[in-house]
RNA sequence: GUGGCUGUAGCUCAGUUGGUUAGAGCAUCAGAUUGUGGUUCUGAGGGUCGCGGGUUCAAAUCCCGUCAGCCACCCCA
């Protein structure tokens, strides 16, 4: 009788042979491509203070935290206070992103070098409603400089990701640029409160979406006056056209120290892999209000959301301690690119199974396949002994379902003379081996 | 959070206007074949028709509710 559900969590999933190894083709490339830029690995706990976390991503962000609720004592003094709230129910959550643990740790480890370059590629959860390429559980592979406010570490971290992708074999990604900064200018000069901005700037990153109208009709309905929103949507319309960057940045007030800005960091990752593939872009915003200067995005065709996003976020480590730490960084979402392969089949062939199967005949005793196997694999080859006792054709038919390309017969005839009968299943070639030159015998067919 | 679609075997799905005991393919297992697989043939196991209620002589089928999954939007990686 089994009425437990067997499906993984909703938003969560097991992975299985195939996912593996196409999940581990693709971290591969990443760690290597991060460690050729110089960051180093850290990793950091599933758990976090609440404290920690809260206050770092906006509102909805908190909204999406997974909360751990307390354990014994402290659980039942909360019960039993009468009305308890979240936050006498939880003093815990799960880690949202890997930038506020980054903050944590520097602050935490003074010691560490002056730029300290780390990479990170661990889970995040987020407490959302799944949807295509979206989960609940999902992996951030990350890349960080803190310590310099350089257009050298803006530019490295824009190359690091860009870099990436293209070892994956994408060519027709595009790195959206944008600068805090200039996006509070225009709100600004439209004549919207600061506070009003956050609503404003998710209406105009619709713009491609909805169109114009569609903005203007958002703005109203947010109860932004008409000739605000009117003005702020000259304003961008204008900053998209080609040249309007260095306009910008010629121009004096409020929007001409982020536009040189902006111009100086595309003028520098030029040099580097993101050439081609950065582009101004002055409708981004980014959901996340940690970020103060420049903000990236990953667009890919196809593709609804963002493979990655990114930037600048000079306060968030003065959250953690007395001492402003400036920081850059960009997060490559490791489902949503598995999620644009997948569909384009940029994978190559992957395979990861038992190379032979050791077929023991069944008069051959246990031990003797166990001493057969053992030799075969401190030559390197992957080898699985059948279990069970069998007739040849199950052996031969299960080695077929598990994928192996050889068979290796081990029968009371074999056993005398040393030797196994290998067989290449593809073209059913089959040769009386010694023990020791199986792998010369697979590895020449392989 | 909004809108839409779908829930029948492990998987993909049929199932007529509501009508006897709910089917197929794939997969699994067994046998034909106890030292030679992929093909073929034979057979077997596997179902609370998502769940709850209603209408009806009769419900997988119609109605209501609910849960789950998928798609689009919103937001994000």
């Amino acid at each position: 009788m089994s009425e437990i559900s067997t499906k993984p969590q909703s938003g969560m999933r097991d992975f299985l042979a195939p996912d593996v190894v196409r999940r581990r083709h693709v971290l591969a490339v990443v760690q290597r491509v991060y460690e050729s830029f110089g960051f180093q690995p850290l990793e950091t706990p599933t758990i976090e203070n609440l404290s920690t976390l809260l206050g770092k991503y906006g509102p909805e962000g908190d909204q999406l935290l997974y909360r751990i609720l307390h354990r014994r004592e402290k659980l039942q003094r909360a019960l039993a206070s009468g009305a308890p709230t979240e936050i006498d129910l939880a003093d815990e959550g799960l880690r949202y992103d890997l930038t506020v643990p980054l903050a944590r740790v520097v602050a935490n480890y003074r010691d560490l070098p002056a730029f300290y370059k780390r990479y990170q590629i661990q889970p995040v959860w987020r407490a959302d409603r799944p949807a295509k390429g979206r989960f609940r559980e999902f992996y951030q592979c990350d890349v960080d400089i803190t310590g310099t406010t350089s257009v050298i570490a803006d530019a490295e971290v824009m190359g690091a990701v860009a870099a990436v992708l293209q070892g994956l074999g994408f060519a027709d990604f595009a790195i959206h640029v944008n600068h805090r900064e200039l996006l509070r200018a225009f709100v600004t000069a439209a004549g919207i409160a600061n506070e009003n901005e956050g609503l404003a700037l998710i209406a105009l990153d619709k713009l491609d979406k909805i169109g114009r109208d569609g903005v203007l009709q958002e703005l109203a309905q947010k109860g932004f006056a008409n000739d605000c929103g009117e003005a702020l949507l000259h304003a961008l319309e204008q900053a998209r056209e080609p040249g309007a960057l260095t306009r910008m940045a010629a121009t004096e007030g409020p929007f001409q120290a982020p536009s040189r800005a902006l111009a100086e960091l595309l003028a520098v990752a030029k040099d580097g892999p993101a050439a081609k593939h950065a582009i101004f872009d002055p409708t981004l915003a980014r959901g996340l209000s940690y970020y103060t200067g420049p903000i990236f995005e990953i667009t890919c065709k196809g593709l609804a959301g963002s493979m990655g996003g990114g930037g600048r976020y000079d306060n968030l480590i003065g959250m953690f301690q007395k001492k402003p730490v400036p920081a850059v960084g960009f997060s490559l979402g490791l489902e949503r690119v598995l999620l644009v392969m997948e569909e384009r089949g940029m994978f190559p062939p992957l395979c990861i199974g038992p190379q032979v199967l050791l077929c023991r005949m069944g008069d051959v005793p246990a031990d003797a396949a166990i001493r057969v196997a053992t030799r075969m694999r401190a030559q390197g080859l992957r080898v699985e002994v059948y279990a069970d006792a069998a007739n040849m054709g199950k052996m031969l038919t299960y080695a077929n379902t598990i994928g192996a390309p050889f068979a290796a017969i081990l029968g009371t005839a074999e056993l005398a003379q040393g030797t196994l009968a290998l067989k290449c299943l593809a073209t059913g070639e089959q040769a009386a081996t010694p023990i020791d030159d199986a792998s010369m015998f697979v590895n020449k067919r392989s």
